[in-house]
DNA sequence: GCAATTATTGAGATATCTCCCATTTTTTCG
DNA sequence: CGAAAAAATGGGAGATATCTCAATAATTGC
């Protein structure tokens, strides 16, 4: 019924418990990914894992919560791993640039954690706003970097976030092809009044996309640090 | 149960049946509105609407006819009144600011349309398409008096959309003020390298916000033509 | 006012879901 | 190996959904 994902590869060594545990996390992904989360029910999420409907609830309290830890799982393995693939990258731009491509390629690669981040993020804040964090960094540095003179609050970082969100969702339904993540990371710093030049070239460089690893195996340390948050002003009018 | 909306104000004096039936409408934006599509069940509807359960299916044959059917009734009032509403602008991009305002204004004061207006976008293509095809004729406008030098494909459009949509969702939240229209205006013309104070007095400028009739009384004629659909071409790597 | 037509009703057949729990199977370890 | 602990099982109670249909009520036209 299904050829063990991720999550269960990452188990391979554990006890029994956390084997299950991960069976049924990789089939939540397959199950939300194809029905969404509403449609999605505990029994498919156990057919697909193979294990009896109880087993289910011996793990997780139940859908909610099992969606809750599989989105966290994701969104912490992908920012995290981008972090680390930039960590020698300095300007904030460039910063911007690389995270987006690289997110956007990666997910489209992994089509099924795609749509789960697309479909979670509308429900799951605390994910969305994991994400929005580490943007928002790379888009402080470049202010204090000079780069940016626009006040990035709330109000900004949503609409880049949709922006970037909407480029994916293309790339996924296949209205876009591997450009998707140039494409909008040019019009992000268009709508941020960079040089068209530049923001042309900071989008269209070659960079080095990494394969990212899901999920991290035995869970790495962070060599850069996590991306300090930043504090969002009220939006002004 | 329910304060009759304005599908059943329109229906006031047609027959039993269209007047039922206008009912269950009313009551399907207040349930999908509330719970989203998916958690809307068709009980639900019936009891909003104070109809026995057997009547919905005299009136739509299962939950997706009535969702389609509500979501295409208001998207059509609203992109034909906003038509109509500025029949009289000729410039391109005054015409996307001035639709992008009243849009949100409009729909942040009828949260009910504006949650349905959401939820249905992500899965009635009909409908984002409708909106689409409007908002394009007016950037397409302001192409050809040439004020707008890119091209304008399907990825930037859909870039577009979900910005407005973002700011209209940021706008329902409570999370942004009467200005979010203006500023996704002005954020919007900065991608498309409108000059800065071009853009900022655009997207600022005072405008009388009409307030839109829901749904249009005994379906008026159009004023102007209905934005002549615009084609585009495939995306260009 | 009365028959014909049209609309509504609500109980119920069927299906699917969630969640529990007594039982069985598997793993661990002295 | 064999007993104790841990994990998995799957049947089933109870909710809640969808959709149908024979019966009932309301409306219309003569």
């Amino acid at each position: 019924m299904m050829n063990s994902g991720p999550f269960t590869a990452e188990a391979r060594h554990q006890n029994k418990s956390a084997r299950t545990r991960a069976r049924l996390m990789d089939a939540a992904v397959q199950v939300f990914a194809r029905d969404g989360f509403e449609a999605a029910s505990v029994n498919e999420i156990a057919r697909m894992a193979e294990v009896a409907n109880g087993t289910f609830y011996v793990h997780f309290k139940d859908k909610d919560a099992i969606a809750v830890e599989v989105a966290a799982r994701i969104a912490t393995d992908i920012t995290d791993q981008i972090d680390r693939a930039m960590a020698d990258i300095d300007d904030g731009l460039e910063r911007f640039g690389f995270a987006t491509r690289q997110f956007i390629e990666f997910a489209s690669h992994q089509p099924q954690w795609g749509w789960v981040i697309i479909r979670a993020a509308s429900f799951l804040p605390q994910m969305h706003r994991q994400m929005e964090t580490h943007m928002c960094a790379d888009l402080e540095r470049g202010r204090r970097q000079g780069q940016i003179t626009a006040d990035i609050d709330a109000f900004l970082v949503d609409t880049i976030m949709s922006m970037v969100f909407a480029a994916l969702a293309a790339r996924l339904r296949g209205d876009a092809g591997p450009e998707a993540g140039s494409r909008v990371t040019e019009l992000v710093l268009n709508m941020l009044n960079i040089p068209p030049q530049r923001a042309h070239a900071i989008a269209w460089q070659t960079i080095a996309l990494k394969e990212l690893h899901l999920p991290t195996r035995p869970r790495q340390e962070r060599v850069s640090p996590p991306a300090e948050p930043v504090r969002l002003g009220p939006i002004q009018i």
